[in-house]
DNA sequence: CGCCCTTTGAAGTTC
DNA sequence: GAACTTCAAAGGGCG
């Protein structure tokens, strides 16, 4: 439901012109990532403020003003978590943090407006709290992993990739009229192949700078916490896809492309 | 209901 | 240090 209207939003965005001189949209973002403001600056949507909103389509010149007052000191975080309307031209030169679950601390944020959890902060088992007549059910046990449930999963910052899944997922979906995400994310990694370097420059940049500022924010964290989070399919099939899409990808794109992929390899340039 | 699929990359684990 | 594993997002498919 919720996903539904990200996209409505994120489609909004897409057709919403890049406000002019908009270069004054001071965010609530740590130094790292004010000292990568563009020079252009792209209109931004708070996403958290669309995910605790009843009505989540906000008009977008009230939302940057809404961010210009944000307060940076407090702990309300909802600026990090920002929406762009970057497309390949135009990518967010942001920390983007459109996509940052790990830094959506709505849920136990003191006095925050609306102390709703962010869906992306879920427990690890990715559903909502008992409900109360469950709790009777609750054996020692239960209430230890409750307990660990309560504690918010922080995710992991997202990669390169990811970003640009993220960014350009809507678009694909509108242009090939697919929902499948398998299907889109195979287009989208074949359109990641076929960026230039500088494109995917561009997104390893983000990704190193969300790790950056991820580290920052939650310094003891470690990528371990999540582990075991997750059920994860089967290990044979696992390592017959990875080894099958991961390892040879050079030969692939020499070889056994479907669509012909005329530029360099993923590895990252950092 | 909840995992699988599918992608790349980062980080963790194992040997 | 290489190889392997897990998890980030996403949402339809399917048991």
């Amino acid at each position: 439901m919720y996903k539904e209207t990200v996209y409505s939003a994120f489609n909004l965005l897409m057709h919403y012109p890049p406000a002019s001189g908009a270069g004054q949209h001071p965010q609530p973002q740590p130094p790292l990532h004010k000292a990568n403001q563009p020079p252009h600056g792209v209109p931004q949507l708070s996403l958290y403020e669309h995910f605790n909103s009843p009505h989540p389509t906000p008009a977008p010149a009230d939302i940057s003003q809404k961010q210009v007052h944000r307060p940076l000191q407090t702990p309300d975080l909802s600026g990090f978590y920002s929406l762009t309307s970057g497309s390949m031209g135009q990518l967010p030169h942001t920390v983007s943090w459109f996509t940052h679950p790990s830094l959506m601390l709505g849920s136990g944020v003191p006095g925050h407006p609306a102390a709703i959890p962010h869906p992306a902060i879920v427990p690890p088992s990715g559903k909502q709290e008992l409900q109360p007549f469950d709790r009777n059910l609750k054996t020692q046990a239960e209430s230890k992993a409750e307990k660990e449930a309560k504690k918010p999963t922080i995710k992991k910052p997202l990669n390169a990739f990811m970003l640009y899944m993220k960014e350009m997922r809507a678009k694909v979906i509108a242009e090939c009229t697919l929902k499948e995400s398998a299907a889109i994310n195979q287009i989208l990694g074949r359109r990641w192949h076929a960026l230039s370097r500088e494109e995917q420059a561009k997104y390893y940049e983000l990704a190193r700078k969300e790790r950056q500022l991820h580290m920052q924010l939650y310094p003891g964290w470690s990528a371990r916490d999540n582990y075991g989070k997750k059920k994860r399919r089967s290990r044979e099939k696992h390592q017959e896809s990875t080894t099958e899409t991961n390892w040879p990808r050079e030969l692939k794109d020499g070889n056994g492309q479907e669509e012909s992929l005329s530029t360099s390899s993923s590895s990252s340039p950092a």
